[in-house]
DNA sequence: TTATATCTTATAAAAACACTCGGGATTTGT
DNA sequence: ACAAATCCCGAGTGTTTTTATAAGATATAA
């Protein structure tokens, strides 16, 4: 039950350009450099966020990545969903075409995987991008309030 | 964000045990062919929910497991642990000893896959054995009066 | 035209997964 | 006493997934 690095690295990425948004495009140098990322290997990553539509591209010097669409409009599960496939603590609950057994209408196992598919799937869809950025901005200024009273 | 077979294939062996409570010991190999599963690979599993005390054994001819405490009071969540150990979709929000990382405090990235991890462990834990039993016995009552009106 | 980037494909080490096997210990029934 | 059933334990094995690394092609700004 554990998120590979693909679905960790891609949410980082992800919102590290939502946090550079407006200075152009950025570099998978810089994002790789400031979340400890492999470079290569975050190019493979970014790969799929661009085919999915998550993130566009400007190839060239001074190029880079930047957000597909306004952060308010891209669901963590979005991301997840395309690097990790989708969202199925097993096969036969998959998001997508499950792998359904001749018994799957009766299975009692098989409805609390649903369960746990269900509540994985809502958590990851009531996040955003933009949540993100305020429960950063919130904690920034927690932080600064504790400093003032030092 | 897979379960592997061990938990799948330890909550259905759980469930048998369940159905089969008060016939004496069950033994795994009637266990693995109802439920299509490798009987040497399903031992092993076995061996660990034994060592957590929630299945016991019988050994000898006639042998076999019963479970380990009463079906109300095993909790789907205590066996994907024992198999799958602690919940954690990331390590650093492992429910034994995160690996925290320096900015762990001030992550918001770890706050969404705790989010995930609370989640999970909310399904699990709220479904016993004794509820997967109850669930059971709805469905065949339901089916049974499904074939009445035929 | 050079440096900076993205893009694509190939390769590969390491880890996890899902068994498989062999043999030993214990108990029941004959 | 003995055979059959059953639990118990550790080691080995093939496959897949993960996590990269590398090389080279393409595109663009300065």
């Amino acid at each position: 039950m554990k998120l590979s690095t693909k679905g960790r690295y891609g949410v980082k990425a992800m919102f590290d350009l939502a946090q550079h948004m407006g200075e152009g495009p950025t570099s998978l140098k810089s994002i790789a450099e400031r979340q400890g990322i492999s470079e290569h290997y975050l190019e493979q990553l970014v790969s799929g966020l661009r085919k999915a539509g998550l993130v566009k591209s400007v190839r060239g010097a001074q190029g880079g990545y930047l957000l597909g669409r306004e952060p308010d409009k891209i669901k963590i599960g979005d991301i997840i969903r395309v690097l990790e496939g989708p969202i199925a603590p097993t096969d036969c609950v998959s998001e997508e075409d499950p792998e359904l057994c001749s018994k799957a209408e009766f299975c009692v196992t098989r409805a609390i995987w649903e369960k746990v598919r269900d509540s994985i799937a809502d958590v990851l869809d009531s996040i955003t991008l933009e949540t993100m950025l305020e429960d950063a901005q919130k904690i920034e200024s927690e932080r600064n309030l504790y400093m003032y009273y030092i």
